[in-house]
DNA sequence: GTCTATAACGAGATAGAC
DNA sequence: GTCTATCTCGTTATAGAC
């Protein structure tokens, strides 16, 4: 389909990278071939396993530097300081970006997927979750601590709903085209959090 | 695999649609095909055809299938009585029961592949999140007319949180093949709303 | 209603030339 | 690094016998 130039210094594995990335996000991991990443580039299928042996691991070199890329902005966010309620709300809107691209979080969509995945790529999937979780919730201790922040349970228990409610939210607007309605959903959730209010409850 | 009595009155039909369902619900629409179907059943895939004359019209049924079976649900928790908190606990126990059979909701998971869905099929996962969320508002309203239950915006803002909180803690759980984390946010989640507490903010 | 048989296609993958 | 060519297998689907 796209006009080929030379490849240079990892440029093609890159590409590899980013059309599959999209393909996954977009339809699923088993929902995109080999055939549709090579047509896209120009290239062919033997090209791409030259790159990438097997899809196992085209697919977690996906999940690895999709999740690196996730750090670095979640490095970024600590990064430039600002209230925990507006790292908060950062954190929100890195979903939003992923979903105005008309795009599934990639490891929201291989969770979907994960019992059909290669243990590899559950591994990695997993981890991601991990991170993100082990991030909010030292936001969450910081921002209770400050009180900026309002929750009731453990920060940890907080941040695996704050991170299933996102991945829900994106996962549901996706049907209806309507990246507003995740923006609605991130904003109630921001402003619950950041609401002043007594906590004067038990634990689940 | 499974032993073949001789089939009875829609007999055949609806265990292609409980072994369908079962298989959409942990690997995905994309993710089965009718030889696994039909492998399980001991029939071959030309009976699965005669039933179902394609994969759409299987797909299909299974989302009309079980959306009824869900409002029936819903009719159900409205029947027998008790207070909004106590409804809205009943609506998170039927997530939860699909999540403690290994499965995931079988509209999140056809929503994640949703790009990918034959387009009536697409109808009915938007149908089945628009009931949801028409019974869910409605329920949120007379809690809150009531004074039990506590939430910023509209009942229909609240009624998408809630189900896309839902649907993602199960999507991320099932990673993780852990149920009681779900259990952790849905218990997180009615609290939150059933709690007594000042509503003193602004709308998204 | 269910079968056998097969068509038609696409998937992931490999060998070996350039 | 990329190509052509090919292989093997799985998938959806159909025709026609029983």
């Amino acid at each position: 389909m796209a006009l080929r130039r030379s490849a240079e210094a990892g440029e093609t594995r890159s590409s590899i990278l980013d059309v599959s990335e999209r393909l996954v996000q977009t339809r699923g991991f088993n929902g995109f071939s080999y055939a549709d990443v090579a047509a896209e580039l120009g290239i062919t299928k033997a090209a791409l396993h030259y790159h990438f042996p097997g899809k196992s691991e085209l697919g977690n070199a996906l999940i690895v530097r999709y999740a690196d890329r996730f750090n670095d902005a979640l490095v970024g966010i600590d990064a430039q300081g600002g209230t925990a309620p507006a790292k908060l709300r950062a954190y929100a809107d890195l979903y939003q970006g992923v979903l105005r691209d008309e795009r599934m979080c990639l490891c929201g969509m291989l969770a979907a997927e994960y019992q059909t995945l290669p243990v590899p790529m559950r591994q990695s999937v997993v981890r991601f979750f991990d991170d993100n979780h082990t991030w909010l919730a030292r936001l969450l201790k910081a921002g209770r601590s400050e009180g900026t922040l309002h929750f009731s349970g453990t920060a940890h228990e907080a941040a695996q709903m704050i991170v299933g409610a996102l991945e829900g939210a994106m996962l549901v607007a996706r049907s209806y085209g309507d990246a507003d309605r995740f923006e609605v959903v991130a904003t109630r959730l921001v402003d619950e959090l950041a609401a002043s209010r007594p906590v004067t409850r038990r634990r689940a």
